[in-house]
DNA sequence: TATTGTTATACTCTATAACTATA
DNA sequence: TATAGTTATAGAGTATAACAATA
């Protein structure tokens, strides 16, 4: 079996389209002072009603932990997460939105969300939607696998 | 209309998808001595008959034309690839694989390429493909625009 | 005047190791 | 002994600006 030139291989594609949405995200988040990455950690402490462990935040998001510290550091220098201490174990932190972030994070989601809209706009509601889950079931299989050390 | 949680984001699962293809291609071109950017150049001079000028490679790989003269100086060091002078434009340089560069792209793409397969795994071919060809369309249609400066 | 390649610099992201306090 | 968080460091990737040679 053949192998496909560079220009038609997924990798090389999943490569690129990442790149051109991340960056449309960053340009976005841009004017609430985020990046992607903040971003998500933001997200997720917002989303779940009693906040998150670093750890629970490093797992969902394929990160090491050590970068969550950072990632939070800032969040919490902003104002926008604060750290709890977890009730049940005292070596855990729980990552909680404060009003602020998750005011913040109402304008910067939407903006987000319409900065990678427009870069996939070649594609129409329902291929987004194909994409979308095509690309949940590649990361639920392989993503949570060697997310550890 | 409702936006969806982070994890059910096509950014953050673009993102995530990404980073876990990315560093499986990098695992298996460890033992060629290549990165995916290094194997990114060295496949495009290889298809190309009398190679690309490094500005052709910038724009067919979105980077920063300062970035490609950094890849190709790697390749050329480690004898994949060199540069010939451009007939009809001297400004230009022509990106050539050398014999050992085709030799180790040889082994290199099928390693490359198995090891991103490997992590598609979920996916039926079938899928595979259709998710090259949303993917394929995202970055005709949006990659093009914004590479020069 | 515009384009090709180049050098330089700064910042972000990724990967790893080692340490502390708790469990 | 294992786990949660933290600190530190190095390497890779990304983004810009400026310059010489040539068109």
């Amino acid at each position: 079996m053949d192998l496909p030139a560079l220009t038609d291989d997924v990798g090389y594609l999943l490569s690129r389209t990442s790149g051109i949405t991340a960056r449309a995200a960053n340009t976005a988040l841009a004017g609430y002072g985020l990046r992607v990455r903040q971003y998500s950690v933001l997200s997720l402490a917002a989303d779940a009603p009693d906040g998150l462990s670093q750890r629970e935040l490093a797992g969902v998001l394929g990160l090491d932990p050590s970068q969550v510290v950072l990632l939070v550091d800032e969040l919490a220098d902003a104002g926008l997460v604060l750290r709890r201490p977890c009730p049940g174990d005292r070596r855990a932190r729980l990552v909680v939105a404060t009003d602020e972030g998750r005011r913040v994070l109402g304008g910067a989601r939407r903006q987000a969300h319409d900065g990678v809209r427009h870069q996939l706009r070649a594609l129409s509601d329902r291929e987004q939607e194909t994409l979308r889950d095509l690309l949940a079931r590649v990361v639920r299989s392989a993503g949570g696998v060697s997310v550890g050390r």
